[in-house]
RNA sequence: GCCGGUGUAGCUCAGGGGUAGAGCGCAUCCUUGGUAAGGAUGAGGUCAUGAGUUCAAUUCCCAUCACCGGCUCCA
């Protein structure tokens, strides 16, 4: 007999070589029905560690600590999607002949199949035979069976079978560890977890077609990377759709267009955003708000130039690393002068700290710009606002001395917390990116200094009570970083603020200032950015909010409609008014009906129309609707004070 | 940068070897309206750019550019 601990804490008894399944029967068939695979753990482990994932038809030999994985479980999704991959790729087999295999896993959302057809070629409009073919083997109720087989065996079938990828993959495999999982006619070089058998695959959805590097590696054989999505329910299946509907719609570029806030001109270039009135009046707002949050943390503004002496980034290291990939030096008509567009605030920020002898006492000095920066990204790469070639960070770059560094560090994430606040992204995660250990070369600083900015991040995470992951492999080649990811609104993930400690900058540029015992110190150097940079916040913000922005951040707060042109003047004489108090207000006198302008200021997203016609003008007031909603009559005053009310409310939070 | 797709009016898109269409928007007129689409008339296009095939190219072929979906990358 072996000892099952459930979640719960509580502890059954069962005979040795029970599987997930049988346990899960013997709470109940319904949840039988329902469970995808089980997590084991050894008991008393750490409950942080995350468990194995093991087939329900597992036999289970030993004591374990155990959770039955359903599809509300991430692990029970992917387990659900990865078998699915293995239906997919039964059924292209099925269909096209002859087709090769890399590799199928589980992605975020769905699963997808690199395959070789050969010569065959593959279009979306093959879809739905594939999807039908799937449906139809799913219907099979074909089980997963989980094979153990030799090196030498493997290596023979897919010699044999003249799958070159696999036998490529088979062989960096260590023998005795190898094993096959089947599913109807389908054999595939797989570690597993699987489903039981394939009926729980309801319904299937493949959404994109891709070409893929075998191993991502450019200069070998181009894959067909087939994506899909499955579910345990066709309903499922229907609410996914509509909510890729809804995130179509929340695209900040169709929004962005709507609401005239930005474009791209190809005659400027590519990856370079133009920002148009509206847009401008949105970043002007959004940073005004942190250009006073920052002054009440005592940061201190400064300007730079848009270029700095090709000498700059070589001291900094940036020319090295990043020259040949980043737009080519600007040669000036006197010989051997080169400039750089700058790619980054930091050595302009460096020199500023140069500038002056500095004192123990004057740390730390904080020095904030929204500067704008220029990369070559690469074409295949610029997507909208997320990705651009020229835009504009939120930075600030604090010098502090190592005893400042923990405070400093924790009142940064302050600053940021508040950011997301303000802006109702309540859903983020921290993740703290350390160094490769195994690719030290790629990363430039002393060892001691790594090791104390990594445990500092760490530290000032943990005292802030931040949820946060570690990654490691994923810090900036010149210091460990602290990147926040928002969720938006419909749940996608988005990296936006950062900070970053860096040890090197200061060493490179031989920072220093006089320590209160007279001698010489160098100091610690932060970098951070709460919105990351205005364009990709400002997509962000579009696509969580699905452009309806808070009143205080929006374009156009206000839009005076008079019911008919005879009421124009005083929608203008209205409008002045507000203007006059700072609100951004506009009239809409065109020769439509209200019915229609209503429509259409609401489509732009305004929070607020004021509606005059005989009734205000005669009693000096106006009719006001804030989101769709009537909210009377007031007089102007009186919807100044409301708005300043409701602003309030909105940045108190 | 690589693979695939797309590029037709300001916007969303249909069409197709014989130089073009719809809806919305825009303009003018009628209407002067009370909380999400009033009516009529009209103007707008080197069919992304460049070369090629053809009697004839917006349509077919090629290249370039931009955008879209992936891959790779991201100081």
């Amino acid at each position: 007999m072996i000892n099952i601990t459930f979640p719960d804490g509580s502890v059954r008894q069962y005979e040795q070589g029970v599987t997930g399944y049988d346990i899960a029967m013997s709470i109940s068939p319904r949840l039988a029905a329902e469970v995808l695979a089980v997590s084991v753990r050894k008991p008393g482990e750490d409950p942080a560690a995350k468990g194995t994932t093991l087939d329900v038809t597992r036999p289970l030999t030993q004591d374990w600590e155990i959770k039955l994985l359903k599809w509300d479980d991430e692990e029970g999704k992917k387990v659900f999607w990865h078998s699915s991959s293995h239906l997919m790729a039964e059924a292209l087999e099925a269909l096209y002949p002859g087709v090769k295999f890399g590799i199928g896993p589980a992605v975020e959302n769905g699963f997808y199949y690199d395959v070789d057809l050969g010569g065959q070629t593959l279009s979306d409009a093959d879809f739905a035979k594939i999807e039908q073919k799937m449906l139809e083997l799913a219907r099979e109720k074909q089980d997963f069976c989980r094979i153990e087989v030799s090196k030498a065996e493997a290596l023979k079938h897919f010699t044999e079978k003249g799958d070159q990828y696999k036998q490529e993959l088979i062989s960096e495999l260590e023998d005795g560890t190898i094993t096959y999982y089947t599913n109807g006619a389908f054999t595939d070089l797989c570690r597993g977890p699987h489903l039981r058998n394939t009926e729980l695959i309801k319904a299937v959805k493949l959404t994109a077609l891709a070409g893929a590097y075998w191993r991502g590696d450019e200069k070998r054989q181009q894959l067909t990377r087939i994506y899909g999505i499955t579910f345990p329910k066709k309903s499922l299946l229907d609410e996914y759709l509509v909510v890729l509907e809804e995130a179509k719609k929340r695209d900040h570029r169709k929004i962005g267009k709507d609401m005239e806030l930005f474009t791209f001109s190809p005659r400027v270039g590519a990856g370079l955003p133009l920002w148009l009135p509206r847009g401008a009046a949105l970043r002007y707002t959004l940073e005004t708000f942190l250009r006073r949050k920052q002054e009440e943390y005592g940061y201190l503004p400064v300007v730079t130039p848009h270029i700095g002496a090709k000498d700059l980034y070589v001291t900094s290291g940036h020319y090295a690393k990043y020259g040949k990939d980043s737009f080519q030096p600007i040669h000036t008509p006197q010989e051997g002068e080169e400039y750089l567009l700058k790619p980054m605030n930091c050595p302009h920020h460096c020199e500023i700290f140069r500038s002056s002898p500095r004192s123990y006492r004057d740390l730390p000095l904080r020095f904030a710009e929204f500067g704008t920066v220029y990369r070559y990204e690469q074409s295949g790469e610029l997507h909208g606002l997320t990705r651009v070639r020229s835009f504009t960070q939120d930075d600030a770059h604090l010098f502090c001395r190592q005893d400042q560094l923990q405070e400093e560090f924790e009142k940064v994430i302050d600053l940021i917390l508040y950011v997301f606040k303000t802006l109702h992204f309540e859903k983020f995660t921290a993740q703290v990116s350390l160094r490769d250990p195994k690719n030290p070369s790629k990363y430039i600083g002393s060892e001691e200094n790594w090791n104390k900015a990594e445990q500092g991040i760490i530290d000032a995470a943990k005292s802030k009570g931040l949820p946060f992951v570690i990654e490691t492999g994923e810090a900036a080649f010149y210091g460990p970083k602290l990147d926040f990811m928002v969720k938006d609104a419909i749940g996608r993930s988005w990296q936006l603020g950062t900070i970053q400690v860096d040890y090197n900058l200061p060493e490179r540029f031989q920072l220093e200032y006089t320590d209160s015992d007279g001698s010489k110190k160098r100091p610690v150097m932060i970098h951070r950015a709460p919105f990351g940079s205005l364009e990709r916040f400002v997509a962000v913000l579009l696509e969580h909010t699905a452009g309806h922005l808070p009143l205080w951040l929006n374009p156009d707060q206000v839009k005076v409609l008079p019911v008919s042109e005879k009421y124009a003047d005083y929608a203008k004489k209205v409008c002045s008014l507000l203007k006059n108090s700072e609100i951004r207000s506009s009239v809409d006198d065109r020769n439509e009906t209200l019915g229609k302008r209503i429509r259409e200021v609401s489509l732009m997203r305004v929070p607020i129309i004021a509606i005059v016609g005989e009734k205000e003008v005669a009693e000096g007031t106006v009719s006001v609707r804030h989101n769709a909603v009537d909210q009377g009559s007031m007089t102007v005053e009186g919807l100044v004070s409301y708005i300043a009310a409701a602003v309030k409310e909105e940045l108190a939070q």
